[in-house]
DNA sequence: AATATTTGACCGAC
DNA sequence: GTCGGTCAAATATT
């Protein structure tokens, strides 16, 4: 158990999977430039993704492996910065946000991913309230948070007893401009790919014009980075993304899981949706998210697969098995 | 009727 | 004790 052959095995099962799926997405991207491509040809890419992800989850792997893996990166896709924090409170985080927008922020912790969005709502077609996303949510709280203006809203997943997934959200209107929204994203959605497979053909086009009104509404100011600061291209949230981050590229081991932002993934060159994001894992999101009775019986993937330790990972998994690639 | 939202209560962390 | 997050009953909406 846990021999260098087990280990380089399963290295090249990662490579090979992570190259079939950065494929499948720049045939995603591609397929994306038309409307009517999602309805039909995109939505078999959206599977292949799927399954990809499935297995790279499966594999604890679900973006870039830090572990001396080269992984390629679609041009048309763009991973957030390794850009280091040190750890500190979340008003100070914020505070941090502001003085410097545009730069993504990753922290690093053990198990779940979170990571914060600011979003400018243009007041024109955003209309009211918090901007809209590919996902349905259904709220199940609100707080008034202390030194804010604005109550943060917390949303789930619609589909969290129908389908067990686990993706919440919580949504708070800046103090300083009623117009941008910090919007915090925990966990992964887990219900989208499946619930599209039910759905009729005029949802999917629903979900494509709200795609594009997202676009226009979501934009933001953009502003050059510095070349320093610029680690990697602008961002643009892919449909099915999944990420794996860590702060430090020396900490291989510590690969700390996937997440799959709900937005739109876009290879032009127009506005980026998003002028922040923040990422952060939480170590204590874990066990908050699986302390939930509704158990997730549709999906291998989830809070539980993606904090497993790569160490945990079993050579034996049967990969061969003819249902594994589904 | 089914589904979504509101909102006070509750709970764990600090 | 406070605070943030979640629950769940009541209420609203579809």
């Amino acid at each position: 158990m846990g021999s260098e052959k087990d280990c380089d095995q399963s290295n090249n099962l990662m490579i090979e999977l992570t190259q079939g799926r950065e494929l499948a997405k720049q045939l995603r991207d591609h397929l994306n430039h038309t409307c009517s491509s999602l309805q039909s040809g995109g939505f078999l890419v959206e599977r292949i993704l799927s399954s990809y992800e499935k297995a790279l989850s499966m594999l604890n792997f679900t973006g870039v492996y830090l572990g001396g893996i080269q992984c390629t990166i679609s041009s048309s896709e763009s991973i957030p910065s390794l850009a280091n924090s040190s750890p500190r409170s979340e008003d100070s985080e914020r505070n941090s946000i502001r003085d410097q927008p545009h730069k993504i922020v990753l922290k690093k912790r053990k198990a779940a991913l979170r990571w914060t969005e600011q979003v400018r709502v243009d007041p024109e077609t955003g209309g009211e309230g918090p901007p809209d996303d590919c996902y349905s949510w259904r709220k199940y709280g609100q707080k008034d948070i202390l030194g804010a203006k604005f109550p943060r809203c917390y949303y789930r997943c619609t589909h969290r007893n129908s389908q067990g997934c686990l993706a919440i959200k919580q949504v708070q209107k800046s103090d300083e401009d009623p117009l941008v929204y910090e919007i915090t994203y925990r966990g992964r959605h887990t219900c989208m790919l499946a619930s599209n497979a039910m759905q009729p053909s005029e949802k999917r086009q629903k979900l494509c014009t709200l795609q594009q009104e997202v676009k226009q509404s979501l934009k933001v100011k953009s502003e050059e980075l510095d070349d320093k600061e610029q680690i990697f291209p602008p961002f643009t949230l892919p449909q099915t993304e999944s990420y794996i981050f860590s702060d430090s590229l020396t900490e291989s081991s510590d690969l700390i899981g996937s997440f799959s932002p709900p937005f739109i993934s876009s290879s032009t060159s127009e506005s980026n949706l998003f002028s922040l994001i923040d990422f952060q894992s939480l170590e204590s999101d874990h066990t908050e998210i699986l302390s939930n009775p509704t158990s997730v019986t549709n999906s291998p993937i989830g809070d539980v697969d993606f904090s497993l330790d790569p160490i945990e990972f079993d050579p034996n998994f049967p990969f061969d098995s003819p249902d594994f690639f589904v």
